[in-house]
DNA sequence: ATTTGATTTAAACGAACGTTTGACTAAAAT
DNA sequence: ATTTTAGTCAAACGTTCGTTTAAATCAAAT
């Protein structure tokens, strides 16, 4: 069952990494988690460090090659007509959404882990995941300025890096909600609601005049 | 010179903090730096936890007060009049970009901590910043809601937490900007640069159509 | 049945952690 | 002049950390 035992760690992990941050968490607490022997995990992944970022590519790897899926797939829906800019928004969120809301997988926690990662200073990580991603930006940006051929190569870059950041913040930091809406009237949780409102707030930033 | 001990050691802090994070961080790297003796932290804040709510609370608290006072100029300024929704936007994030650009201070580090803390899991510094935000929230609300009066209460908590991550976020994740700017057309350092295009993208998207 | 190779296990390693202590220093109050 | 007070300092406290070791376990191959 060695597989078994790697998973059960990976998702252990996953979840300890989120609450706690990657510092914090130490391999006891992963390996008590996982009922698994504390030396699993130096044995099956080497360090500490190689397991982080085993927790990142399991998840982000099939993530972003579906979003090249449907990416390829709008452009050939699309053809020579120009895709629709929230289409186009809803390719990139989509897979992460769709892991969010995995519920028999901690999928939630994996997006929180996610967004997490884009502040965190390790830097190791931060290259690895730069690796995991380059394609998949590349090819959304050359997307993306054929749907906004007003901007400024520099301007779309801008702009790129703006719903990035904010969608992977807003699914990671749905604790500080909290500060502004005091009542009851939104539910950080509602991952549905939230994406919604998100998508029309960032069509329109992408959008602004110059 | 109490006092001189008590600075070095939170201007140490605070830049550690930033770079490395609170876990990762360790007392005899903060006094290291900052050529005071180990126990001079327990001494003077008492733990490390104490510390860290008060590299915090000696930046933001005077940054809210100065928040709080440009809405009140706006306020009698405009007095019957709308005030113009960037304007009132600027007025919010202004005073974080100057402790930014105070180069003599080492304010960059400060903010890059700052939309950091956003998503730090530890409990109890989010109530202790929660408690430092309450008030400038609150005031902030009330002048959003007035701009922009077609916005439900719902949406308008929705769009003002999307502009407040979106400001933290892109003042921390500096690192995060080479993934997608992989040429050196955009300088993610340059803030004043940043901020004019945030606002833009922001004011777009608080005016979203419904 | 025995060997082999891959796991699992309990125990230990040195290093680093936050915190505490008690002696030492020096200025302020008596 | 003496006591008090606030601050600094080196040293040590017990705990926890990531990692390593060597023996134990177990299924598959011979």
């Amino acid at each position: 069952m060695s597989n078994g035992t790697k998973e059960v760690i990976l998702d252990a992990a996953e979840e300890l990494f989120a609450e706690q941050g990657f510092a914090a968490t130490s391999l006891r607490n992963i390996t008590t988690k996982a009922r698994v022997n504390l030396a699993a995990v130096n044995y099956h992944f080497g360090s500490k460090e190689a397991l982080i970022e085993a927790v990142f590519e399991r998840r982000i790897i099939p993530m972003n090659k579906e979003r090249l899926i449907r990416l390829d797939r709008l452009c050939q829906q699309y053809a020579a007509k120009e895709i629709p800019l929230t289409t186009l928004i809803e390719a990139y969120v989509g897979p992460a959404l769709e892991i969010a809301n995995d519920t028999n997988a901690n999928g939630v926690l994996f997006i929180k882990l996610l967004g997490r990662s884009y502040t965190e200073p390790n830097t190791s990580l931060q290259t690895a995941i730069r690796k995991m991603y380059g394609p998949v930006i590349d090819r959304f940006k050359e997307a993306f300025s054929k749907v906004l051929p007003e901007l400024s190569r520099e301007e779309l870059y801008w702009r790129m890096h703006f719903m990035v950041g904010l969608m992977a913040y807003m699914m990671a930091g749905t604790d500080m909600m909290r500060i502004i809406a005091t009542s009851r009237l939104c539910d950080p949780l509602d991952t549905n609601n939230m994406i919604k409102r998100l998508g029309a707030f960032v069509a329109a930033g992408m959008r602004a005049p110059l």
